[in-house]
RNA sequence: CGGGGUGUGGCUCAGUUUGGCUAGAGUACCUGAUUUGGGAUCAGGGGGUCGCAGGUUCGAAUCCUGUCACCCCGACCA
């Protein structure tokens, strides 16, 4: 390919609307185009990179015996609702009508369609176990996309579903899995890729892992303990509270505090300690508006996600009026309304004497000891783990708190699917069984994007080998000087011949305007041609990353570049031998 | 869905407060000349119903009303 041929346009000025750099840069480097909210296409560069993540995870996950399928973008609504979550998703799932007037769904994941495809080849144990999975686009109605192809509406995803006859045999495959993903981001050229425990969501499911990219711009929030292998998401971390230093109890008092209406308010007014006050965070249930009071040490924040999978059913921020039973700002624990689904955080557990509210207006308590003042007191786990927290695994308190982007995951999903849906398979002793599913997925754009984030610098994205659009940019210098276009063009001809994917920039524009665009197209290995080089009968190598730059005799250039090419590979991959 | 912001050639933006000549600059694009190792210089050229729809006015990018789109923060989220 040449550049004077490439369709996309480079450009020098950052678009307005960017706010990261890998969306920047992508966009100025002619990989992609918006379209509309959260819709963009690929041009031929990003085209290229992505298809080579595809075919990375292929190889893949064929090596764990997947087998690939192609379920529909759209799919009827029926459906759906066999498995319940016509109703259940919300308006993420795009719904509509054909011209007949029924109901469709926009996939925006695979399940139905996996279980609708095999309910009927697998109805004897013998099947068992096997992979389907497919690359395809997807389609969530996302309520606020951002950050360029990170966080979008339509997008490509690898998913898999995995089918078993037992628990044991999930877990066999779930690990092989495990493992299968770890070689994927190796090989796409993210090392940095982490796994963490997560939470299972609207999936269904019980065991689940994420992929994380670690980079300040992640939408997550990764805890990661320093002293053991503990790695989590913020949603699913369980956090523990050490309040042995505040056992001291003390008289149950009623106090005025006037105009005390935050937690900071508070204990500013009677000089008191944050961390022996209790916050009150109040939601409602979506359902019937029904309050949820969520108690929490005055310095810990509310874990949504925990909260809700406690509750069992979505909730959302409340708002309170004086006709409520609650009293805004001054909710506390003792002598609440019976109206309230009360929560009360392992945060609050072992302290003797806390600040709360008095659910008065105007009035705290003080002295507040839970265990002797309430009956029944059931501490849960809803409140986020904080930076230095004790580590739910090893129990030191060493926890730092990362952000990240969600590249991947898996998940053991049980039997909700095969279930809903009525997929039975016959055991050897004739009786019938639910079979057990695992989901896997990568979303290929995301991911594309993500590695862009994370390797790039001020002038443009630095390809991982593996993934870049090509893997050598000759960039001729002077097109217009005979000696110097042939000694290119014969370049490109014998790195095409040795089957190196090249990208050759033979336009007669001034090197500055030439080095500019090659580094925003970041094909990792440059090779330069120009009349000041071919002086000493040599040309330049470089790397994208500035690693290497070496002058090689011009016979010598090919050999130079495969070995290059073949580092590169090496440096990402201990197993050369796929690449050769 | 709530709060804030922005819509003017492909891109970055000025002009809007205080209505007034033919709507500007840079960049990109086309032609020619000079130039050639980190986004050159000069000359010439093409490209814009100023988001859209109404309204006010002799006159609207500018004022009024409505509407749409996008960006940021939040809510929400396999």
């Amino acid at each position: 390919m040449k550049v004077a041929n490439l369709v996309g346009q480079r450009f020098k000025e950052k678009p307005s609307d960017c706010v990261i750099d890998s969306h920047a840069l992508m966009v100025r480097g002619g990989f992609m185009k918006y379209v509309g909210n959260g819709i963009y296409s690929e041009f031929p560069a990003l085209r290229r990179v992505t298809a080579k993540i595809e075919n990375i995870i292929r190889k893949e996950m064929d090596a764990i015996d997947g087998q690939e399928v192609l379920f529909p973008v759209v799919m009827p609504a029926s459906l759906w609702e066999e498995s319940g979550r016509y109703k259940s998703v919300g308006s993420e799932l795009v719904r509509f009508k054909d011209r007949n007037g029924s109901k469709h769904v926009l996939g925006m994941t695979h399940e139905e369609a996996a279980v609708h495809l095999v309910r009927e080849y697998a109805q004897s144990y013998t099947k068992y176990p096997f992979m389907i999975y497919q690359v395809q686009r997807k389609f969530r109605d996302e309520a606020r996309p951002r950050a360029g192809m990170i966080r979008v509406r339509e997008f490509t995803m690898k998913d898999a579903y995995s089918f078993h006859t037992s628990q044991e045999d999930l877990d066999k495959y779930y690990d092989v899995c495990f493992q299968a993903y770890n070689r994927i981001f190796q090989k796409v050229g993210v090392p940095e890729v982490v796994t963490v425990q997560s939470d299972s969501g609207m999936m269904g499911g019980s065991v689940s892992h994420e992929y994380m990219l670690l980079t300040p711009i992640g939408e997550d929030s990764i805890v990661i303990c320093n002293e053991c292998d503990y790695r989590s998401n913020m949603e699913a971390a369980k956090n523990e509270v050490d309040n042995s230093g505040a056992c001291d109890s003390a008289e149950l008092l009623c106090i005025e505090t006037p105009n005390c209406k935050t937690i900071d308010d508070v204990c500013a007014f009677l000089k008191s300690d944050v961390k022996t006050s209790c916050k009150a965070v109040v939601y409602q249930k979506n359902a019937d508006d029904k309050f949820v009071v969520a108690f929490v040490r005055g310095d810990y924040e509310v874990n949504e996600t925990k909260l809700r999978n406690l509750v069992g059913e979505e909730v959302h921020t409340a708002e309170i009026t004086e006709e409520d039973c609650l009293v805004a700002g001054y909710i506390g624990p003792y002598g609440i309304s019976d109206e309230a689904e009360v929560y009360i955080d392992v945060s609050l557990k072992g302290i003797g004497s806390i600040v709360a509210g008095a659910n008065k207006e105007g009035y705290h308590y003080t002295g507040l000891n839970l265990e002797r003042d309430l009956v029944n007191v059931n501490y849960v786990d809803i409140s986020k783990i904080k930076e230095n927290g004790i580590c739910p695994c090893c129990g030191k308190s060493a926890i730092t708190i990362k952000r990240g982007i969600e590249v991947g995951n898996i998940f053991q999903l049980g039997t909700k699917y095969t279930e809903s849906m009525n997929m039975q398979y016959t055991d050897e002793n004739g009786e019938s069984h639910y079979p057990i599913m695992g989901c896997y997925g990568i979303g290929v754009g995301r991911l594309a994007a993500s590695v862009c984030e994370v390797h790039h610098d001020e002038y443009g994205p630095i390809w991982p080998i593996s993934i870049a659009p090509w893997e050598v940019q000759i960039c001729c210098l002077r097109a217009d000087d005979e000696e110097t276009k042939k000694v290119a063009d014969s370049l490109y001809k014998d790195l095409k011949n040795n089957n190196i994917e090249a990208i050759y920039d033979d336009r007669e524009i001034r090197p500055g305007a030439m080095f500019s665009d090659a580094d925003l197209i970041g094909a990792p290995i440059r090779v330069t041609v120009s009349p000041r080089n071919l002086k000493e009968s040599s040309v330049e190598i470089t790397t994208r990353d500035k690693s290497v730059k070496t002058i090689v005799p011009i016979e010598e250039a090919v050999k130079s570049v495969q070995n290059l090419r073949l580092k590169l590979f090496a440096d990402i991959a201990a197993n050369v031998e796929d690449y050769k």
